[in-house]
DNA sequence: GCAACTTTGTTCATTCGTTCACAAGCAGTT
DNA sequence: AACTGCTTGTGAACGAATGAACAAAGTTGC
């Protein structure tokens, strides 16, 4: 199988469901060097910013086919695009949520989907007092609407924040709007058809898994594996003091690199590198 | 409880982190087949309630020990305490919150964490108009006090629900308050020592795993694996028709059964069968 | 222009986790 | 009391993922 040859036949190459998930991470630690002004990494850098091997960060880049410069590194830009695409991201997606409560609200207002091609198109609840409230710049309308309406606003994922009761009947909403990638909130295991997608995020499970590690301290490395969810080690900062300035990927002799010489110091707990 | 010998030397066995995750979907499954009133349930029922195979599920418990009875199965009651003791449960974490927005808000009001021994203790925000105020039955207090509310409060477990640039301040005012275990909703990485157990909910990368598997039609069968995020292929409903009333576990000779006879009509959407 | 250095992409051995299959064991029956 | 049927628990094969090592490739310095 040598082909580099991204899709010959449709198939790309079988990318595993732990090597997606990374992929998503790597894509938030390049869109913060790329805010930083970043216009190289080298595999290394960006590994230990993600908290993985160099060796698996490149191997899982290498589904992706051939993104980086031997001698170089990756350049930010390009490979963020390559993993846009590779992900989906840059069809964008149309969100509608189900359920206005707190958890409903911290999602429509959380800016981290807009910043990645999530566009929350629709909210829906079905409490009288909140229909019609303005949240987050969305109208919240009756939940007896979705149906109809993830048709109207083409929408391509489901969002479910409501309570535990109402679980199963805007899963099936949903369904019948055509949805079908649905994440849920709720610990309930939907019963949806087969070529629906379900993710689950069950807080309760977090908290119990931590709760494990803290009896037995925490033995295994435990790098990022699951979906989401990361055991930190004692990660690097992604790279703050030594980048100065913005600069043009002049790749004839001096790009500006995010290669530190020295290590990052991970004693000082240095400032916030999000992006802005 | 009768010890059937746990732990001889210390190290029961090495559970790895997947079964750990695994255990608390079962957790949770058997709390809803408690609620019901079952009694006992097979490994092939409890894997289908929780969409893995039976094989897996059994595999898991084992290395709790014995904890089955053969042709018969599981005793719910003994599994859940047998369970609940081996995730570190029966010890009542404390749990302090960081960030009382809405997400926090959500964490503070959620049912799921009492019921499963968690206490939340107490709430902070930077926020004045959020300090002193009541959220739950606790009062806010200003994330100042953070440090010292956690020796006083005991608390094992700090939860980070802040914006991101509270994130590194938060985390090393809980670690400085002597708390071991962490749950971000974050995206940023924290980098905290190394006795720390951080884990880390990012909202967005759920969204993006779940957009790429709406390209390629989920081809994997893709059961339940990384930590507390399911993706549910169709799994049948936990076993709603045939339970009829509460039983006492008279093992003599007709103890209620979760077995079903003819598996479970998944085509018609059934009620919910969450705790009341 | 050539050589040496740097970094990617890939290969290989190993470890880890899952699946299959079956022996062990208990309840109820004859 | 022994037998039958059923289910657990586990041993072994299988597959997947991981980590290390290496060759290919491109760049920079001379």
């Amino acid at each position: 199988m040598t082909e580099e040859r991204p899709s010959p036949s449709g198939v790309e190459r079988v990318i595993p469901q732990a090597t997606v998930t990374r992929l998503a991470t790597y894509l938030r630690v390049l869109s913060i060097l790329a805010d930083e002004g970043v216009l190289i990494v080298s595999s290394e850098e960006l590994a230990t910013a993600a908290g993985v091997g160099s060796a698996k960060l490149r191997k899982d880049l290498s589904f992706l086919g051939p993104n980086g410069v031997r001698g170089v590194g990756y350049d930010v830009a390009r490979l963020r695009a390559k993993i846009d695409s590779a992900l989906g991201l840059d069809r964008g997606h149309r969100v509608v949520l189900a359920g206005v409560g707190n958890l409903g609200q911290a999602l429509a207002g959380y800016g981290g989907f807009a910043r990645r091609g999530f566009t929350m198109v629709g909210l829906f609840d079905s409490d009288p007092a909140r229909v019609g409230t303005d949240v987050d710049g969305l109208t919240v309308r009756h939940v007896d609407e979705l149906v109809v309406a993830c048709r109207e606003l083409e929408a391509t994922i489901g969002v479910i924040a409501t309570p535990d009761e109402a679980v199963h009947s805007v899963a099936e909403k949903l369904v019948s709007g055509g949805v079908e990638c649905i994440l849920s909130f709720s610990p309930m295991v939907l019963d949806v058809p087969e070529h629906v997608e379900v993710r689950r995020v069950d807080l309760a499970v977090e908290m119990q898994v931590l709760s494990f590690n803290s009896s037995r301290n925490v033995s295994g490395p435990a790098d990022i594996d699951g979906p989401a969810i990361v055991t930190a080690p004692r990660p690097q900062p992604v790279s703050p003091p030594p980048l100065t300035s913005t600069a043009r990927l002049g790749r004839s002799h001096g790009p500006r690199i995010a290669g530190n010489p020295s290590p990052v110091n991970s004693s000082t707990r240095n400032g916030s590198v999000i992006a802005p």
